[in-house]
DNA sequence: TGGTCAATGTGATTTATAGCACATGATGCA
DNA sequence: TGCATCATGTGCTATAAATCACATTGACCA
C-alpha cells in the first residue's frame, strides 16, 4: 500500500471537487492519483502552508476558503488574495524554486488534498490537456491578483474599498452577502490602507445605505453605487 | 508553403536564441515550429501589441528589451515590467481569455518571433516537457511581478527608487551598469511616484554617489547603500 | 539660428492618509 | 462576576508624497 494512498472515504474518480485540470483525466490517471493523494480535513484559523517552507506536496482546496497572505516582522503584512474552493494553493511556487512564497491560512473549517509532487509532475509531462489546464489556472490567477495590485495603486482608500466588495462578490464568493472571516485588520490588508480607515470607510459606507455589515456577514445593497465609487476612487 | 513560413534567415532549429521550452523539443517539433513561425524587426518605440486586442499569435522576444504597461485614460499609467530577451509576451493572456491585458512596446530596436497559436498549443498537448517548461516559465514572471507589487505597497518612495535600482541591475539587465530608454516620467511609472519626486531622489542618489546618471545610462556606484536604502524604506 | 516642444529639475503648497490616543464593546476565562 | 484581552470606532495631529508653478535644458527643424 502506497504511503500516499487515499485514507479518507472519498475517491478521486467519482469527486465532486475534482479540480479542472483532474477533470480532463483518464480513468486510470485518476486512479493514479487517487492512490497518491490524501484527504485531510482542517480547522478555521490552521496554517496550511507557510511561507519559506519547502513544499513536498502540492495542496489542492477541496472545500472552504483560504487567505494567501505574508507575514514579515520587518515590514507591513499583507494579504494577496482570499483562494475559494476547487483551487491548488502555491502552485507557481512549486514551479519555481519549490520554496513557499506565500502562506495560506484556513478562513473556515475545510478539505483538503495532498497530492504527491512526483506523481503530480508526472501527469503533467504526461496529459497535454492536464497541463493546458494548468496553465490555464496558473494564468487567471496570475492576472488576477496583478489585477488587484494595479487598481490598489491608482485608487484612493474609498475606492479600493469598494473593489475590493466587487472582487468579493463576483469573483470569490459569488453573491452580493458573503460570510467573510476576516477582521477589518484582515480587510485592510487585503487592500494596504489602515486598520482605522478601514473602520472609517465602513462606517461611511453603512451610514450611506451602500453596505450592511453584521458580524462577519458584509451585504452590499447598493451595488451601482458600490461600482461608481470604484469607477471615481 | 504554409503562411506562417519563415522568411527571414534564421531556423528555430538552431536557432542561439530558443526559449527555455522550445530547447526542450524535439528536432522534427522544432520544424514544425520553424514552418509556422515569422521572425520580425521592429524599431525602437513601436508598439508590439496593444492591451484589449485579440491577440493572434504568440509573441516571443528574441533580442531586445520591452516594457509592458498600461495607459488608460482615466487612471494613472503605469508600467507592469520590463521583459528581457528570450521571453515570451503576454502568455497568460493567451491561455486567459485571449485578449491582451497591457500593452508591449520596444524599449529599443529588437526582433520578435511570432508563433501560430495553434501550433503551439499543438506543441504544449503534445510534448510534456515543453508544457513544463511554460509551468515554470509562467510562475517565476508571477512571483517576479507580484514581489514587485509588495514591495510598491511596503516601501517609501525612496525605498521603491532603490528596489527599481535592484531590479534592474540583477533580474533585467544583469550589471550595475545599464543603458535604459525610459523617460524619468516612465521610471516612475514603473514604481508608481510622481515624475517630480522620482526627478529629486535621482538628485539626492546622485549627491550622495549612490548613482551615476548620464543620458540614458544608470550606473549603481554602491549598491550596499542601495540594498541598505530599500531595506530601510 | 531662432523658435517650438518635450523632458527635466526644484521650490512652495496642498492633501490624503497614516499614526496616535483613547473610548467603547465583545469575548473568554478564572 | 469581575478582570483581562482583543477588536473596533473616532477625533486629532503629523507627515509623506502629490500637485502646482515655474525655470532650465536640450532636441529637432523650418
Amino acid at each position: 500500500m502506497s504511503p500516499f494512498e487515499n485514507t479518507g472515504k472519498c475517491n478521486c474518480v467519482d469527486c465532486k471537487d475534482k479540480s479542472c485540470a483532474a477533470s480532463v483525466l483518464t480513468l486510470k490517471q485518476l486512479e493514479l492519483l487517487n492512490s497518491n493523494s490524501k484527504e485531510v480535513e482542517l480547522k478555521k484559523g490552521e496554517v496550511i502552508l507557510h511561507s519559506g517552507a519547502l513544499n513536498s506536496h502540492i495542496v489542492y482546496l477541496k472545500t472552504g476558503y483560504v487567505k494567501e497572505y505574508l507575514n514579515s516582522p520587518n515590514s507591513k503584512s499583507l494579504i494577496i488574495q482570499i483562494i475559494k474552493p476547487h483551487s491548488y494553493l502555491g502552485l507557481h511556487s512549486l514551479f519555481g524554486d519549490k520554496v513557499n512564497h506565500y502562506s495560506y491560512a484556513a478562513l473556515l473549517d475545510l478539505k483538503i488534498c495532498y497530492i504527491d509532487i512526483d506523481i503530480f509532475k508526472r501527469l503533467v509531462k504526461e496529459s497535454g490537456d492536464f497541463s493546458f489546464e494548468l496553465l490555464k489556472y496558473l494564468s487567471k490567477e496570475s492576472l488576477q491578483v496583478n489585477y488587484n495590485f494595479i487598481k490598489h495603486s491608482q485608487k484612493n482608500t474609498n475606492g479600493r474599498f469598494a473593489e475590493m466588495l466587487i472582487y468579493l462578490s463576483e469573483q470569490i464568493y459569488e453573491s452580493n452577502s458573503f460570510e467573510i472571516n476576516l477582521t477589518r485588520q484582515e480587510l485592510s490588508e487585503l487592500i494596504g490602507i489602515s486598520r482605522e480607515n478601514t473602520a472609517r470607510i465602513i462606517t461611511q459606507f453603512k451610514s450611506e445605505g451602500i453596505i450592511n455589515i453584521t458580524d462577519k456577514r458584509i451585504k452590499i445593497l447598493n451595488m451601482d453605487l458600490v461600482k461608481q465609487i470604484s469607477k471615481n476612487g
